[in-house]
DNA sequence: TTGTAAGCGTTATCAC
DNA sequence: GTGATAACGCTTACAA
């Protein structure tokens, strides 16, 4: 079994105390005792038991990054948090939910356990809100990415996708477009909705009617994508463009439009949102709506530590702008 | 702060160790007492303390889960993985090395510290040899896979890679194609080399003789691929099919592929390796090598659950067989 | 069946 | 500057 604090003390003829104020750095022990344990420390390379550690100082180092689907594109925000973390020792355990509550729920324990000293939360719907408020009574530490916690006062940092919804729609209005449908995800997912608003606002701004049967509301998946378009063209009247607020919508719809031997941009121009592997992949490569994934993550981990060292964030709620790329889904070549 | 064991034996007016009994259900407490006891603990929420459980009993539940890029399809094994280890009571720590020896190292450190019971090491090159050594020599556990580790004796599941070269050339010949390219990664990757063997050998296995400007060694990117079908393109000599054993390398091939005016499968025809998420949006659907991902996982944490408690995994080394899943893009359509 | 007490490997509060 | 010693919250012999 592994060296313990008390097998240094004896070899370096000192008391446990004293081994421990020279491997924390600590004032109160001589340079020559520090020395001669630190050498003893190397050659045995020893390693602080933390579990014991964590039991006497009340802490773990350890943070929750609790992910609604691994295998969406918030790695980007996970390696974020992750290198901050870090930087400030802190471990990062990721915790999958695979969208279930119930995972959710499990994982949020772990806060209650001490087992983690906080809990970033990124995306996907919110737990029932009394299970977070039993894990931030006891002192559980929380924030928020790219979800909202409504009443709870809990730290939150978000993209303004309302803004990425009129920042995509103003441009296609800009390329002189009018009719611009919209294929959505669930209108119960606050980010959906917000870029939904966007979208109106756009519209609205350029004095231009709502046509309801340009608002497609889908399931978010790539065949919602897909049944998306096969529906536009049984109604027998189609747009000049679209805008797809999810990049497995775009795969699907994109698809849909070249089965039915259409071109992008020729016939529709499309922006998709997130700037995903995805939607790189696309061809033509596709305008996106792009989040500043990395801002959002280091923000995320800031606040976090904040929370731990008794500090308040700057802001309870952070609000970050998206910013439209432009690619050749959009843009007619001209000449 | 929270409520200890201490606090619920005395609400509950028993000694410390018959509500650790009642909650761990051992034998050894009344039924009246144990109920009794939980209806405290269920009312007051108690949670206890996994430091000091930990700490007591010398173990943590939480394993690590080494993983060289967050962002490939490894997700799906690491699904799998954490699905069974929930199954048997541990927690997972997903830890992503990004392809960085240092964040390895850094991470088996988690090992020595007693802060995970064990490591699952997915995919990439392995960390030095004696870090893993020391590592395991403080009794830390680990499980390999999709990766080697010569020497050492390590528990290590695999995918049968050579397997899934052959299988994925002899498809092609099957098709009656004989002027066959492998587009591969570095050969330095264990894997990749597997590939090409196998490529070799199914060739030799027809007696094809083995045309060496058809073996593109690439870095792997989406830019390798791209550039490999360049070089062909250059040579002048280009073959009736394409074997590439990365996802990422097939999306920049097709690109050049259709950049050149060429169609998949008509002009080429295409086999892909590992059944992502990308290779099922490439247009057309990728025919693929697939490997069985959730059954690599639960054989990783079965091992190391075996591993915890003292048994001897029924194999050192597991090899898994691949699956070929014809798509569109190597078969073509007849009438 | 239940309680007592020692121990897990640290840190922290005192004396000295 | 250094060393006892009591926490930290739990498990587990061993006693009763």
């Amino acid at each position: 079994m592994p060296l313990t604090l008390k097998d240094i003390a004896r070899m370096a003829g000192v008391a446990e105390s004293t081994v421990s104020r020279a491997i924390n750095n600590k004032p109160g022990v001589g340079e020559e005792t520090r020395k001669r344990i630190l050498e003893i420390v190397r050659k045995y390379n020893y390693q602080p038991n933390q579990l014991a550690r964590g039991l006497a100082i009340k802490e773990t180092r350890m943070l929750a990054l609790i992910v609604a689907d691994l295998s969406s594109a918030d790695y980007k925000i996970i390696k974020s948090i992750e290198a901050y973390a870090n930087e400030q020792g802190y471990n990062c355990l990721i915790c999958n939910t695979d969208n279930n509550l119930e995972k959710e729920e499990a994982y949020l324990q772990l806060l209650s356990n001490q087992r983690v000293d906080g809990a970033i939360i990124i995306g996907g719907e919110l737990a029932n809100k009394n299970i977070i408020n039993t894990a931030l009574n006891k002192n559980g530490l929380m924030v928020l990415v790219n979800c909202l916690a409504e009443e709870l006062l809990i730290p939150t940092i978000l993209v303004d996708s309302a803004r990425g919804g009129y920042l995509a729609t103003s441009h296609l209005l800009q390329q002189g477009l009018k009719k611009i449908a919209i294929v959505t995800g669930s209108s119960k997912d606050f980010l959906e909705s917000e870029k939904l608003a966007g979208y109106l606002q756009a519209l609205a701004d350029h004095n231009l009617e709502l046509e309801e049967r340009y608002i497609l509301e889908t399931d978010g998946s790539r065949e919602g994508g897909y049944d998306a378009f096969l529906q536009l063209l049984e109604q027998g009247d189609l747009p000049e463009a679209f805008f797809v607020t999810r990049d497995i919508l775009a795969v699907g719809l994109i698809d849909a439009i070249k089965m039915g031997g259409y071109l992008i941009p020729e016939d529709f121009s499309i922006v998709g949102y997130g700037e995903s592997f995805i939607s790189s992949i696309i061809n033509p490569s596709l305008t996106v709506v792009a989040e500043p994934l990395e801002e959002l993550g280091r923000y995320a981990a800031k606040y976090m530590i904040d929370l731990l060292n008794g500090r308040d964030p700057e802001e309870m709620i952070k609000v970050l702008e998206p910013v439209l790329k432009v690619g050749e889904s959009s843009v007619l070549r001209t000449g």
